[in-house]
DNA sequence: CTTGACCTTGAAGTCGCCTTCAGGGTGTGT
DNA sequence: ACACACCCTGAAGGCGACTTCAAGGTCAAG
């Protein structure tokens, strides 16, 4: 009756219960009130700012910005603006991304073809040609490494113990 | 005349040295001959090794990859087929990130226009709109945040003491 | 013969975003 | 009375690719 227990608001959103201790600890998330016992107590106001945090992070903001975004909106003021701004660099930088990506691909495609044709003719002298030919052109300095584009991790799911 | 120091070689390829001491670390880079003094003496041999080792990084393969690629190729195995397999992997998960990307740019684009509208009527009740009201439809499960799009570190450009 | 820019090592710290652990309390059904 | 699923805390671990630190040794120029 006091309200959701950790566990409720971590299936309801879809995250883990450490997570939101762990988001509360940021000063992300508001400190919710506790039982007699001392468990959280939220509301379905502090579900609804997790979800925004999610949303946020979905839309390619870190915690960091999004704890800006909420610390000027509970300030009172409206931080559309500075959205709007981040919202833009993250655009460019999308844009970017994408483009770096498209040539990667096409680079990728054409070596990895060339590759497949002359299949025997293995002439990995030394350094596999696949990578020494690669036209530098297509390269950025910090390309990113695609990191973790298939995890193992139980973890999003979080289906731990249910009642 | 015995051979280039480890930062002459950081800065030809333009890494820092201790990466390069880390790279041999993790046997990425073959141990290289030494002074008498102990200091490292690089071949130019090795100069295009770590050239190979960046742009593979470049191309997407993570230094584990690029490892395996490496141990292949000097097992004196030609590491190509294997190569061609990391690569296919690697063409697919590139696909697969345009293709998020691209959604996720639509529906930023999307926002944003929206906003940039209704400029004046800034109505950030609470949470913010902008980011309240976008479309779960293009978030993915594991959007990642495209971290470090602008750090501000002075580390890749490692300019410190020339000579 | 000192200065200062180099080199050596191993260990620890960084970043972002959590997860996992250890050790313990709570609340409900049987 | 007991099991069992939940809750609490603070600390530590993990990923990937490095960077930074501490505490020294080396070498060429002035």
């Amino acid at each position: 009756m006091a309200g959701l227990l950790i566990g409720d608001v971590a299936r309801r959103v879809g995250v883990s219960a450490p997570t939101i201790r762990y988001y509360e600890s940021l000063g992300l998330l508001a400190a919710p009130g506790r039982s007699t016992a001392g468990y959280r107590r939220y509301t379905e106001a502090a579900v609804e700012e997790l979800r925004f945090i999610k949303k946020a992070q979905g839309l390619g903001f870190s915690l960091d910005e999004v704890s800006e975004i909420l610390k000027l909106t509970r300030a009172g003021h409206t931080p559309c603006s500075q959205v709007l701004t981040l919202g833009h660099q993250h655009l460019a930088a999308v844009e970017e991304r994408i483009r770096q990506l498209q040539r990667f691909h096409a680079l990728l495609a054409t070596e990895l073809a060339k590759w497949t044709q002359q299949e025997t003719s293995v002439n990995c002298s030394g350094l596999c040609q696949l990578i020494t030919d690669a036209d530098d052109g297509a390269l950025t300095p910090d390309t990113q490494p695609l990191r973790r584009h298939a995890p193992p991790s139980t973890s999003r799911l979080s289906g731990r113990g249910r009642r």
